[in-house]
DNA sequence: GCTAAACTGGAATCCGTATTCCAGTTGAGT
DNA sequence: ACTCAACTGGAATACGGATTCCAGTTTAGC
């Protein structure tokens, strides 16, 4: 029911598409079209072409970054205890970091419908989580869900920009003890 | 002794940068040449002129907006007893980058020469006032002095990106309690 | 007040980057 | 194998934004 495509213009869609999400995932990599042309083998034109202009090309490539992340979180909400499935997340959510470097340093300074949605999931996902921890007790309560949600998800992204293992896991440290019910008074 | 310039092109100069900082503090402002040239009522010519182009112009308005917060953490450290110094100290930040919503946002995505040395000056700043508490027993020391530099320094830009009030408390009292000596354990 | 030099506004230019265009190529149906 | 529509590479174009240029203006020294 869908249009008829070609083999090979699904097969470069993909190309443009990983070329793109291993751009965003580099440290200082430009992100421009020739620069994914390059990395893809692709020409200019073909690359634009493939979702029908950058910006949704970059859409794209964040939501395929971003959406098994979302997905873990969801994962771990059913199948661990609250306050575990919300320390364990927050851990893989560091390694994620470190292994896609420039992730969060490119994602702040996008604008982009698609990229803002799925940052969105992401923050909902792991509101989610707090508000589980929190309801079991695992969490201070004298603190707003929001707050907190806006608080990890704000501090965890600028915490694993540089993505140092160390800072990571003080970070982590410093947080859980902060979050602590029984240091709530 | 320096070189004898007119009246008007000094005053020029200062309205150029009065520009530049406004903008660098609002919100989702645009920080083109032109949008300084409109703001300040000069022609673009002259405020690229100002200080020898854009760069050089944003660089000193970054200058201008955090001298005063290197100092004041001098001052706090001078007058306070270490841990309160920090506290305060940080307080203060959260209300300043409240004063001024745009301008961590604006801040990073700015790779300028001048730009990264104020933020040194900062971090290196806040570092003292940390390494300061830490000594005096009132900061957790099972963490070194430089991963709680980075990770606070990031932390609260990010908090405060957005300056609500409510956010920026929440932080400070987790953090607090994070860092606490007595839960280290 | 006069003059030379400094300075100004803003138009013209330049530059980097996304998009569009088109002549040529490739895939899919027959 | 043949045909034609879809697709491709990459050159041309469009566009936003910084810089440069210059005719006119203002300042500072005399």
């Amino acid at each position: 029911m869908s249009s008829p495509r070609r083999a090979d213009a699904v097969r470069n869609r993909a190309l443009a598409l990983e070329a793109a999400t291993a751009l965003l995932s580099e440290p200082g990599a430009t992100l421009t079209v020739e620069a994914i042309a390059a990395r893809s083998g692709l020409g200019a034109g073909t690359v634009v072409r493939a979702f029908g202009g950058k910006d949704a090309l970059i859409d794209a490539a964040v939501a395929a970054l971003l959406a098994p992340v979302v997905a873990r979180a969801g994962e771990l909400a059913a199948s661990k205890a609250p306050g575990e499935a919300l320390r364990a997340f927050l851990a893989e959510l560091m390694d994620f970091q470190a292994a896609h470097h420039g992730l969060s340093a490119g994602l702040d300074g996008l604008d982009l419908p698609g990229t803002t949605a799925r940052r969105a999931d992401l923050e909902a996902a792991v509101g989610d989580l707090i508000a589980r921890a929190q309801r079991d007790g695992e969490l201070r309560d004298d603190l707003p869900v929001g707050a907190l949600t806006v608080l990890i998800g704000r501090t965890a992204f600028a915490v694993a920009r540089d993505g140092s293992p160390e800072l990571s896991a003080a970070y982590l440290t410093v947080l859980f003890a902060g979050l602590s019910p029984v240091h709530g008074r």
